[in-house]
DNA sequence: CACGAGCGCGCC
DNA sequence: AGGGCGCGCTCGTG
């Protein structure tokens, strides 16, 4: 078999190519690292894949091509059964190429096939486009194939269907079916155009920084796109997996709150008893669904309210007010995770969600359906583990300051790095020990705070921590000035509209008149609070990805191990009891080594704090 | 009637 | 007065 002693993609080359840091984050000048290593075990073969389509048996056959150490194909393409993809995978452990995750591995792995590793063309073509000031552009091969042959872009295909069509005891649809011609999946000749084309680009990231003040580490976007790329698999796992859920445990909490299941078009009794009191409390009628109706009530009362946000109707001292709070809370919990909630996306004790690694600007995982990440601590209780197992909840502790000590390499904050709580280590100094001062002080500089009272306490974080409160302010400049900035993994922002461009552009002109002039400087500093989150959130994504795609890969030691959820910077693995204490210090165990991958040479810590626990809500 | 913008709130 | 989302509601518009 072939062996690709150029291991893109592969974590552990990634490591050998990345020298530490200067400390200096995105200000960091390029490093070596051209992939090249002579680590024979890291050694892969390279394997195209493409679904083959059938109108009958979608997906059953696949096509692949095998490639050496060149990416010239090694022999001529083959059709092969998912059966012999199987085999190929543990005879070999290829690292498998193909257009996108959810279309081919998740047809592959419904067929009984795991996968070790793989080259998310998509994922990685969302990676690079930013870069080359295509942001936006098609990602898929045929996109990339187009281009290469300045052909116009066709558009990326819609997503795959919704889980919902491939739940338990229906038929999982196949696009075909769904969507029309089978032209809309690239064959094996343009997954190798495109594949080889990216490898190129890549490599000449080395040489070729795009973007003016854009840094470039090959070895850093390496290891992105093989976190990224293993992002992908895990999502689909995820998804088919699910999230273990007790219906009956949820059904209680809503009952206790709610009272029984109201017929359809009907409140639950106790929101029904609130909206009669918040009627009786004003003297008249109002809805309390209806934003509208409840400021033009408290107008007729001679109060003015901006919005009916909860903090802004706490102010207001009225008998009402308490039973409009009370209505929301219930409100929210019965449209968004009530009973319907219940009937729409928890089948056979599992809640099933669509996860989207990267599906967001900063490399946040997205989802759709369910609100997965948006799980009310008040229902937690529900998610419960089968008997025989338990659940391993591990979360990153203050994740994003302790990013800031590593993309800035404050070297003030760099000394607290060590501190368990790194909040209570900073509110020791000019915070009188206040550890909440401490905290929302830190979380508005990287969110951009700009007002309240949190203003004296920004001035003590620029004294006493002026290396990172400078690294963020540098982020926030460039935004303010329509530039790009990128994640220490070399993860890059979207580029402000046209739309922005004009209105910064007009506010800053000779003739621009004051309303223009205020204008253009307000959506320059939301962009600018815009890039000086992106490099946090996303530095903090770049990690959680290399954390997860790590620990998948050590799981595989764990016989029934499953990662169920993941959230920005938290996890949770179903496991067997017996193996819970192992998986608790993988979790950790891939912390460190996510540490060492992505902020080499610094001294910051992202340590995770692993809880063993039968239920969810128990964990925090 | 369908669609979508705006609102508000859940999570990080 | 903050960054990033998804989702369900209301309400105005085509």
């Amino acid at each position: 078999m072939p062996t690709f002693s150029v291991t893109i993609l592969e974590t552990t080359s990634a490591l050998q190519n990345r020298a530490p840091q200067n400390g200096t984050g995105q200000n960091g000048t390029s490093q070596n690292g051209t992939g090249q290593n002579g680590l024979g075990q890291n050694s892969s073969v390279l394997a195209v894949i493409a679904p083959v389509p059938r109108a009958v048996d979608a997906y059953v056959r696949w096509e692949i091509q095998l490639l050496n150490d060149d990416n010239s194909p090694l022999g001529l393409p083959r059709e092969i059964s998912a059966t012999e993809v199987a085999a190929l995978e543990s005879e070999h452990r290829p690292r498998w190429i193909f257009n996108d995750a959810p279309g081919t591995y998740g047809p592959l792995l419904a067929a009984g096939v795991r996968i070790e590793r793989c080259h998310d063309i998509m994922m990685t073509e969302r990676l690079l486009l930013p870069r080359q000031g295509q942001y936006g552009e098609p990602a898929a091969a045929q996109a990339i194939s187009a281009r290469l042959h300045s052909q116009p872009a066709p558009p990326d295909p819609e997503p795959a269907p919704t889980i919902h069509s491939a739940m338990p005891g229906q038929q999982a649809m196949g696009l075909f079916e769904e969507e029309g011609p089978a032209a809309q999946v690239p064959g094996i000749r343009v997954l190798l155009e495109a594949y080889v084309d990216q490898r190129e680009r890549i490599d000449l990231l080395a040489e070729m920084p795009v973007g003016e003040g854009i840094s470039v580490n090959p070895g850093a976007f390496k290891l992105l796109v093989a976190a990224d790329s293993a992002c992908a698999l895990i999502g689909v796992e995820m998804t088919r997996v699910g999230m273990p859920w007790r219906r009956e445990i949820h059904e209680q909490i809503l009952q206790a709150r709610l009272g029984p299941r109201p017929k359809p078009g009907t409140r639950p009794a106790v929101m029904a008893d609130l909206a009669a009191q918040i009627n009786e409390a004003f003297g008249f009628a109002v809805n309390p669904d209806s934003p509208a109706d409840l400021r033009a009530a408290f107008a007729r009362l001679g109060v003015e309210i901006e919005t009916t946000r909860a903090w802004v109707l706490r102010t207001v001292e009225h008998p009402a007010v308490e039973h409009i709070l009370n209505y929301k809370e219930l409100q929210r919990l019965y449209t968004a995770n009530g009973w319907n909630w219940l009937d729409e996306w928890v089948h056979n004790g599992r809640f099933r969600a669509e996860y989207v690694p990267a599906g967001v600007v900063t490399g946040r995982w997205a989802t759709r359906g369910g609100g997965a990440l948006q799980i009310p601590k008040i229902i937690r209780g529900a998610v419960r583990a089968d008997p025989g197992c338990t659940l391993v909840v591990a979360d990153a502790a203050q994740l994003e300051p302790r990013v800031l000590v590593a993309v800035s390499g404050d070297p003030a904050l760099e000394a607290l790095a060590d501190a368990e709580d790194l909040y209570t280590a900073l509110a020791e100094f000019g915070f009188s020990n206040d550890r909440n001062k401490a905290k929302i002080a830190m979380l508005g500089t990287m969110y951009g705070q700009t007002s309240g009272a949190a203003g004296a306490w920004l001035a003590t974080l620029r004294y006493r921590y002026p290396v990172a409160m400078d690294f963020l302010e540098d982020a926030a400049r460039r935004g303010e000035q329509g530039r790009l900035v990128t994640t220490i993994l070399g993860r890059t922002s979207n580029p402000p509209s046209g739309v922005w461009t004009e209105i910064v552009d007009a506010g800053a002109g000779p003739a621009a008149s004051r309303a223009q002039e205020s204008q253009g400087r307000r959506v320059a500093r939301d962009r600018g609070r815009f890039t000086r989150n992106f490099v946090i959130q996303g530095a903090a994504a770049d990690w959680a990805a290399v954390w997860l795609s790590t620990l998948r890969q050590s799981l595989r030691a764990v016989d029934g191990a499953d990662i169920v959820f993941f959230q920005h910077d938290e996890l949770m693995v179903h496991t067997p009891v017996d193996s819970a204490k192992e998986v608790a210090r993988l979790t950790s165990e891939a912390a460190d080594t996510a540490c060492r991958l992505v902020f080499p040479g610094g001294r910051a810590r992202t340590p995770v704090r692993p809880i063993i626990t039968d239920c969810y809500a128990d964990a925090k």
